[in-house]
RNA sequence: CGGGACGUGGCGCAGUUUGGUAGCGCGCAUCGUUCGGGACGAUGAGGUCGCCGGUUCAAAUCCGGCCGUCCCGACCA
């Protein structure tokens, strides 16, 4: 290629409305365009890097025997009301109708069409399979933000196994742990798994593999020995016992005019310290009322709440609904007697004893609470917040909290989908069994934004050479000088015959205006050739990421530059 | 969905408080001088001031409504 005949446009300035460096580079560099809140338009430069890392994606899929689909990205309802989702999925699930008034949908994701297909089969012998595609997606997500990492429509390698039994689908699951390990070697990203909440999608053995960014929009706890990574939607931690004072009379109840919160209670009583205090907050789970119990200087992780109670419709009580519930207001809330409705407890509550609640009634509280005797606890389920500094599950270290970029997901999705759509085969026995089924994602564009996060500085991209939009720039540094156009020229199709990715500058620019360009975009390798160098027979070899700068003799510098790109790719 | 900010040539912004019909830098075009780290001079092109309505002799500016974008939070397959 050359850029004086392509279209890079690179902007001088920021684009005042990005945040992260990923979204300004990517727009400064010319690769990104936005058209709409969360939707960008590929630019030249943009493409060549979503194809190479497509390509990388593809042939790790493959070599672990993965089959390439393409599916349709609007699909009926009825397929979706199988498996429940037309109406489970809310807000980000775009429906529209065609001319017939039949009910369509853009997809978020294929498993229901995959499964669909994947009913076809009727044999164990037809099994295993490892099936994907990648494809564009549509989620009308209620926040887009930070360009590339975060958008509603974007393109998505997914993929989805199939197998006779759990044995089957753990096989399944590895090798995909082991391609995504791969992937993200090759993308020269730092992306470490973690344990993860499944979410809406249901299933088990959720993994994420994560990028370390303050772009991120994930937090996850990780132990300093890497014994532990977890989402914090899920972490847990290993806390210290609590020796309680002994307290034996019955619970007393004592006032706390104008008290709501349980720093103010602490505050106002030495008895009551955060945790001495049990937290009782009111959700609305399926409609129904439930109290969930924390220790009062720990926090609820909803996502936990919704994992452990099996249904996304978990949402904070409206103060409406719980005065007529319990009698009081938010802030002296309690569960000490409290009998119709159901309670969930975090463990860290177990045997404590001598603690302080609201007692249900505004400005009186109640001390003297042993959890066991007092209160019927319906479940004790892990719904607390990891914090930093607590000691790791694993090696007792303090565990850090780091904001992370979820460039990758895979888990086990057992039999819902297959059964939804009567995806079966016969086993050896003769036996009917539904297939088991395992999902694995990666979001192209978002490995893009994540490979920019990792790889910038203050002159802009720093591209491994994997996914580099060029591998190598020759830089004519005088376009009014014969002999450097002559030198740039040789050496740009020698390297085009070599099969190097290599764009040749042949602007009529000032050197400044091409050297700022070349590292704004991010090029690994920018051979410069001019009347200088060329005087003495030379040209300069500059390695981006480094700024190394080494003097290469004009005759080898076509192979010295294969070497070095061969070797990094 | 809650909170905040913004919307003026391609990009970045001023002008809005105090109404008088739009300006700066960059970029772009032409010419000249320059030329190994974002040159200089001259000339020039380019704007329904987000949209609709209202007030007024007159609206980028005041009022109302709507749309869009960004940031924080909620949410997130």
């Amino acid at each position: 290629m050359r850029w004086s005949q392509a279209f890079i446009p690179t902007l001088r300035d920021d684009p005042a409305d990005a945040e992260a460096a990923s979204h300004r580079l990517l727009v400064r560099g010319g690769f990104i365009r936005q058209l709409m809140a969360g939707s960008y338009s590929l630019l030249p430069l943009g493409k060549r890097v979503a194809a190479k890392v497509e390509r990388i994606i593809r042939d790790e899929m493959d070599a672990i025997g993965g089959q390439e689909f393409l599916l349709p990205v609007v699909h009926p309802a009825e397929v979706w009301k199988k498996t429940g989702r037309w109406d489970d999925v809310e807000g980000i699930l775009v429906k529209f109708r065609d001319r017939r008034g039949a009910d369509l949908l853009l997809a978020i994701t294929h498993e229901e069409i995959f499964a669909l297909l994947a009913s076809e089969m009727s044999s164990y012998r037809d099994l295993p399979q490892i099936w994907y595609h990648i494809q564009t997606k549509f989620r009308d997500e209620p926040r887009p933000k930070a360009g590339l990492l975060r958008v509603r429509e974007f393109t998505m390698k997914d993929s989805y196994s199939f197998d006779i039994d759990a044995a089957g689908l753990d096989e399944a699951f590895d090798r995909h742990y082991a391609a995504y390990t791969r992937i993200f070697e090759r993308l020269d990203v730092e992306a470490i798994p973690v344990e993860a909440s499944s979410g809406v999608m249901g299933g088990s053995d959720s993994a994420e593999f994560m990028v370390a960014s303050e772009s991120g929009e994930d937090d996850v706890a990780v132990c300093p020995n890497g014994d532990y990574a977890a989402n914090v939607e899920r972490a847990t931690s290993r806390l210290d016992t609590v020796e309680d004072e002994p307290w034996d009379g019955p619970v007393e109840r004592f006032a706390t005019p104008g008290i709501r919160t349980i720093a103010a209670l602490a505050d106002a009583f030495d008895f009551a310290a955060g945790p001495q205090q049990v937290k009782s907050l009111v959700y609305m789970v399926d409609g129904e009322p439930v109290l969930v119990l924390l220790r009062g200087d720990h926090e609820l992780m909803e996502q936990k709440l919704v994992d452990g109670m099996g249904t996304a419709h978990v949402r904070p009580a409206h103060p409406e609904e719980i005065r007529p519930l319990l009698g009081a207001d938010p802030g002296s809330l309690g569960a000490v007697g409290v009998k119709d409705i159901r309670i969930v407890a975090d463990p860290a509550l177990a045997g404590r004893r001598n603690m302080v609640t609201g007692a249900n009634e505004d400005d009186w509280h109640v001390r003297g609470v042993d959890l066991a005797r007092d209160i019927a606890v319906d479940d004790w389920l892990d719904v607390r917040l990891v914090q930093a500094g607590e000691a790791c599950p694993g090696c007792g270290a303090p565990l850090e909290i780091r904001r992370m970029i979820e460039v990758g997901h895979i888990f086990k999705l057992g039999t819902k989908y297959s059964d939804a759509v009567g995806a079966r085969v016969l086993d050896e026995e003769g036996e009917e069994r539904t297939i088991m089924m395992g999902s694995y994602g990666i979001g192209v564009g978002r490995n893009i934004a994540a490979v920019v996060e990792n790889h910038h500085d203050d002159k802009g991209i720093a591209w491994p050479m994997s996914i580099a939009p060029y591998e190598a720039v020759v830089t004519i540094v005088k376009m009014d000088d014969a002999a450097s156009v002559a030198a740039g020229e040789t050496l740009y199709e020698a390297l085009r015959a070599d099969g190097v990715d290599v764009i040749l500058d042949d602007r009529d620019e000032r050197p400044g205006v091409k050297f700022t360009d070349a590292e704004l975009i991010g090029i690994p390798y920018r051979i410069t050739v001019g009347p200088r160098g060329l005087a003495a027979g030379e040209v300069e070899l500059v390695e981006r990421a480094t700024g190394d700068v080494e003097q290469v003799a004009v005759a080898d510098a076509a192979r010295v530059v294969v070497e070095r790109v061969r070797t990094a790719r």
